[in-house]
DNA sequence: CAAAAGACCAACTAAAATACTCGGAATTAA
DNA sequence: TTAATTCCGAGTATTTTAGTTGGTCTTTTG
């Protein structure tokens, strides 16, 4: 029951784009280094992003990766989602009212409680927009805490 | 971000034993058996339930599991905790407050979101208990449905 | 125009976690 | 005393995770 590094890395990669790209595009090389994760790891995590539309890029030199929209239209789900596929506790298709996997559905109670925590977890996510946590950064920075230090949190 | 057979099987397990152990104890091999569940992997779930005081042995011919105490008394969230550790997203101190891990603590803004999502899970399983999963067991086998196809359920 | 900076892509690999299996010892009812 | 059962520790196969490697395509800039 644990994010991979999948949504760990993506989230703060996201996050260092969202506080990085207001005057030029971000190398991914600047991200890598800033947050302390692999270059090349973080490469297919981008990549990700970019397919699920929550970051775009420019090519060549001088090229990088800024958001595909306000920070405000992008919520933590959407970004979960796109690093880790979909949050449900279990791969049930009667989760989500599918009748194809489980064909014992309508008599399977454990599947009640898989429901509440797969509820429960997207509503938490979902009404969480990358904008509360960007105000949030630049509310800490704005304290005297440098940018460095700030990236050198592992959470 | 999935429960693994941990929590799945153990789950059933344990409602298998809540509806199954009021006459007599329930042996591992029935529990196994009934639920589809190799009977030596069972036999490690049953174990950390067992060391979590949520269902207690007899030993010898004739032996089995009951529950350890009233199923009003038990939540979902124990067992799930007992079967797979604690649920958090990540395995970050600063989640529960702690100092020690992640020294960057109080500039770590992604914490926030582990901490939203980590407490939503664990209140979703926490307010569910046993004795409602074992109710609506109950109400669906009056509906005509035999034990045997509820069994058969893999959610 | 060349060369450096950068995104993009597809495989490959090492390590860890998961999901088991196996063999036996201790306990108890019949 | 024997069959049924829990209890225990160790071993193993498979899958997933967390990367790495080596290269191609694109764009700016000297």
């Amino acid at each position: 029951m644990k994010l991979s590094t999948k949504g760990r890395y993506g989230l703060r990669a996201v996050l260092d784009i969202a506080l990085h790209s207001e005057e030029e595009a971000v190398a991914l090389s600047t991200i890598a280094e800033r947050q302390s994760i692999s270059i090349s790891y973080l490469e297919q995590l981008i990549a990700k992003l970019k397919k699920a539309g929550i970051v775009s890029s420019t090519r060549g030199a001088k090229g990088g990766y800024i958001l595909a929209k306000a920070p405000s239209m992008i919520s933590v789900g959407e970004i979960l989602r796109a690093l880790e596929g979909n949050l449900d506790p279990v791969d049930c298709a009667e989760i989500v009212g599918g009748e194809t996997t489980c064909n014992a559905s309508d008599i399977c109670v454990t599947k009640y409680v898989w429901k509440r925590i797969s509820d429960s977890i997207n509503s938490a996510v979902d009404n969480l927009m990358l904008s509360e946590l960007v105000e949030e950064s630049k509310a800490r920075l704005k304290e005297g805490l440098d940018d460095k230090s700030m990236n050198d949190s592992m959470c």
